[in-house]
DNA sequence: ATAGTTTGACCGCGA
DNA sequence: GTCGCGGTCAAACTA
């Protein structure tokens, strides 16, 4: 943080401010910025991230979203290699609401109560294909 | 002005 | 009792 902006530069004198590098790359590197880059798995839910860490254990990234939902329990996990354009995601509890509603975009509505999903989703594992073989 | 996103720091649990 | 890891929150910035 403090990269553009912020008088926390006070001290001493480095001067400079500036810096344009926004690290954009939140996903994996996308190659060239043509061919649409890696999309996430849309389940016709919204996410909204709250944190990001790079897991050592696993030696991947992991990404955490929530529900826009605040009923909405459910939560996501998506993790990948630096350097593998597979992404695995991980579903942690259902969503209580319906699907946003069809519109693209944010409606509202929809279904909402009514019925709750009944898919129970204690743990899926979204294999990108590529070399992660469920092996199973 | 709002929403969404990003990064850093903090906390809890386990070994 | 200590250390590490994982997970979450808050703040800040950008579009």
């Amino acid at each position: 943080m403090a990269s553009t902006s912020q008088p926390a530069m006070a001290t001493a004198g480095s001067g400079h401010g500036d810096e344009q590098v926004q690290r954009q790359a939140t996903w994996p590197e996308e190659a060239d910025g043509g061919s649409q880059p890696l999309v996430m798995p849309e389940d016709g839910y919204q996410w909204k991230k709250y944190g990001q860490k790079f897991i050592k254990n696993i030696q991947k990234i992991r990404s955490y979203f929530r529900c826009r939902d605040r009923r909405c329990g459910a939560k996501k996990k998506v993790e990948w290699q630096p350097g593998d354009p597979s992404l695995r995601v991980v579903y942690d509890g259902a969503h209580q609401h319906g699907s946003p509603s069809s519109s693209s975009s944010h409606g509202g509505g929809g279904g909402q109560d009514g019925d709750g999903n009944r898919y129970e989703l204690s743990a899926q594992y979204f294999g990108g294909g590529a070399p992660t073989p469920q092996a199973r």
